[in-house]
Formats: structure tokens, C-alpha cells, sequence
DNA sequence: AAGTTGACTTAAA
DNA sequence: ATTTAAGCCAACT
């Protein structure tokens, strides 16, 4: 088999990715710093271009450090308003509020 | 091999 | 709030 298997660090990124929270978004260079690679919020991205629908990875989940969503894909806003998340009135994402916070999941 | 690009981030103006 | 600038790092030309 030939396959072309996915990348290690997008393998990762995807784990981390999948384990978002229905109401909550992270943010890239959040995700990149959670699996010990601060810094490559770039690569994170990237990774995220890649997904594809059979992957039941929850990209839309993810937005940049100003909660904006990801431009020239409509249907993001639409998915994340399904789920609970509010945004601003400059149209990005209210991260004050709908941040994923690991603390609060574990209950401290 | 050197320059460009990008689903990024922070700081400054 | 918005725009610039600079820093960042791997993939792509």
C-alpha cells in the first residue's frame, strides 16, 4: 500500500484538535503550544488546510489569535453559531468567552 | 539554492 | 478598532 500517511505533526495536530470541546474554540498558536512546539502556529494552519470532510477532525473549531475566522470559508461562523459560540461585532469570535480552557473541563 | 508564501502572533502606531 | 512591521518556520517556487 502506497498510501501517503499523514504526517506526524499533523497527525498531532489533529489529536489535539479533536479533543475541543462542542462550544469551545482553540486558537493556532494555542494548539501548537499544547503539543510542545510553541512557535509553529504557521504550521498549524497548514495542517488545518488539509483536512479533509473523512476525517471528522472539528477544523472549524479552530481560529486565529483575534478569534477571526478563517477567510473565504463562510460556513465556519455558521457551524460554531450551531454550537453555542457567540461573535463580536466586528465579526470575530468573542474569545473571552468561548476559549477552550482546560482547567475549567477539569473543574478547578 | 535563494526567494516567496501563508487558515500565525505580538507589538506598535 | 484598524493597519504596519517584524518575527516566525516549514512548504513551495
Amino acid at each position: 500500500m502506497i498510501g501517503a500517511s499523514i504526517p506526524e505533526f499533523e497527525q498531532r495536530v489533529y489529536e489535539i484538535t479533536c479533543k475541543i470541546p462542542c462550544g469551545s474554540v482553540a486558537t493556532y498558536g494555542q494548539i501548537a503550544w499544547m503539543m510542545g512546539m510553541p512557535g509553529y502556529a504557521r504550521q498549524v494552519g497548514r495542517a488545518m488546510k488539509y483536512v479533509s470532510q473523512g476525517m471528522s477532525v472539528p477544523c472549524h473549531r479552530v481560529v486565529n489569535a483575534s478569534g477571526r475566522t478563517v477567510p473565504g470559508w463562510e460556513e465556519q461562523r455558521v457551524l460554531l453559531e450551531k454550537e453555542g459560540i457567540a461573535f463580536k461585532k466586528n465579526g470575530n469570535v468573542d474569545l473571552k468567552r468561548f476559549i477552550w480552557r482546560e482547567d475549567i473541563e477539569n473543574g478547578i
